[in-house]
DNA sequence: CTGAAAGCGCTTACAG
DNA sequence: CTGAAAGCGCTTACAG
């Protein structure tokens, strides 16, 4: 047995040899071990399918026996993009981002991909040329773009003019509003709130007070349209619409217009869980119970919905899921151009929404 | 004037020639237009001192006029090491992590260096060689450690054995517990907690119970040691601790137990919001009103402490500027081997505190 | 199906 | 103070 190739079986496994000397293998040392040029171990690891199976075999036998892993920084340099994904985003609601970032590595992981945050200031001068900076000096593998940014034109122009591939996550309904071509996660916001809406007529709520967002986000739309339809399924419209911008402050402030009206609503719904809770502070500096004298509904079920007292009835949006999604979508080789993956939200009931008040 | 290294005087400047051509300069294009050699360019991108004056400016001003900036990549490849910063945590504590994330960008603008997040599983097994495999990989230039996770002795021997720069950030004192070596961003929690103390013994009450964190954690200790000094000032202990471990619902059982108690206590402190937060709960759910039934205490100035009604009494830490401290001086050539960086903290008064009652 | 040469854009080690 | 050669660890383009 003097069979080079299967060295595992001889004295002085030239393997074994090499693992002694405790140095990271590289695509030369895989080529020598198993006795190929270092362009045949390119296909393997490439998976170029011109390679024969023998061959193949072959050589991810010695890969996986010498833990060869090939460095990221020489096959992005040659390859003239890196293997890091940008995680673009403007949105002060941490537990989001969080969330996304988890998803995001959950949908990485194995693909030899790392994640690299680059939270901006969307309204900056400069910031595109920022951007482009980013982009371009890094060589992103792919670009993940959270709302509200993502519906930044300007942006995606930008990243079609550098041709990274990219990936927005959005609210917008491409049947209400002009659809924008390209790659995107689409969360259905609007179900979830028409549970919602359905939700409170069917506790008996009459007088619903609603605390919009702003109606140029997606977002702010397609929820209030979704509370809306709940409501008309049961011949019902808003009794009364504050404006807010997703703010906690916002939100106080909306409700304490509302409920120091004398028709005031018993019942409010905040276009996100800031101004709900925002809302439950205006209830309790008047004295309102809730959800006795007031019930009060948001959406994201971000941490404070349970940690308010009582708990906050709210609608949940699979965060996670969509982050995942979205960048095994954006790696993958099989995916679509333009193809739209759809999330629904669902309604959460908890503590804050009750019977209407006699 | 046919002087080829000033030749933006003559007709046919080669810069302008190279721009017309809009792509992106290499480190040859820049020293075929200073001609010079590239290792020359290198010498300065460096700041090398071996480089003359005059060089130097005329080499720096082609690197401005085509918009050079050299290929981290290829950098990274000829350096062994990538410009890549790892932040490695295992932390639920959303609005923690993005602020931290928020300032170690802060910390890195400029140097070249980009951040990758890398949220883990402590408890896993297998955590120390998923480190080992990105640290390797990635071949990263620097790693910053949050809490807890900055307490692993075997991750930090590890990075240590990986030869990698790191920098951890702990609310260990080293006066109380062994120290550990290497750079550090100490946090003084003991500080705002010792004030926070004196401020509701001020305020007259003498049954004050504590929720504990997990004393194995530096936090958890420093605080309560921190908190037990400001009522020691005036000759007072604890009446009651409980044991939470940081989250919600163990604060909201802990402050349960106290408070259905004959001799509950007047004031509550919570080791952290969120403990804090869960004896709003418990408080809500027995009918007590904060403050005038009881006062309540936090720590971390998390969102929920301005959210949750009143607003909450706690302590902060400049979590923001200690991630910056952190990012510049792991990645500044002037930081000494072994330094540590203090921050302290700072009591913050809000409604959750009010006078003892009658 | 496989390989030798050249190249990605930088730096190190060595000269001078 | 400056440069020509070799190299970092991969892939592309071309052959065969």
């Amino acid at each position: 047995m003097t069979d080079p190739i299967h060295g595992d079986r001889m004295n002085g496994d030239p393997v074994e040899d090499f693992l002694k000397r405790r140095k990271k293998a590289t695509i030369n040392d895989v080529a020598s071990l198993a006795q190929v040029s270092k362009k045949t171990v390119s296909r393997v690891i490439n998976k170029s399918p011109s390679v024969r199976g023998e061959t193949r075999d072959l050589v991810n036998d010695i890969i996986a026996r010498v833990g060869f892993r090939p460095d990221p920084q020489a096959r992005g340099l040659a390859f003239r993009r890196s293997f890091l994904i940008g995680l673009i985003y403007d949105n002060p609601n941490a537990q989001y981002i969080v969330n996304m970032q988890m998803g995001a590595l959950d949908g990485l992981r194995g693909s030899g991909n790392e994640l690299v945050v680059h939270p901006c200031d969307w309204k900056a001068e400069g910031f595109l040329d920022e951007i482009r900076d980013f982009v371009e000096l890094q060589r992103l593998a792919g670009v993940i773009i959270l709302p509200p940014v993502a519906e930044d034109q300007g942006l995606l122009d930008l990243l079609d003019e550098l041709d990274v591939p990219f990936i927005r996550v959005t609210a917008r309904n491409n049947d209400v509003q002009p659809p924008i071509a390209g790659l995107q996660i689409v969360s259905r916001d609007r179900v979830g709130c028409e549970q919602a809406g359905e939700h409170i007529v069917g506790l008996g709520h009459r007088r619903i007070g609603f605390i919009a967002g702003n109606e140029l986000y997606p977002s702010a739309h397609e929820r209030r349209a979704g509370f809306e339809k709940g409501l008309a399924n049961h011949g019902l419209t808003f009794a009364t619409v504050e404006s807010g911008n997703y703010s906690f402050d916002s939100g106080y402030e909306a409700a304490q217009k509302m409920l120091t009206r004398p028709d005031r609503p018993t019942a409010i719904i905040g276009c996100n869980d800031d101004m709900a809770a925002g809302a439950y502070k205006a209830a309790y500096e008047l004295g309102l119970r809730i959800p006795d004298d007031l019930t009060i509904l948001g959406f994201d079920d971000a941490p404070i919905a349970t940690r308010i007292n009582p708990t906050l009835t709210t609608v949940r949006l699979p965060t996670r899921d969509m982050a995942r999604m979205a960048s095994e979508k954006l790696t993958s080789a099989e995916t679509k151009p333009g193809a739209s993956f759809i999330f629904d939200s669902a309604l959460i009931i908890r503590g804050s929404s009750g019977p209407v008040p006699k």
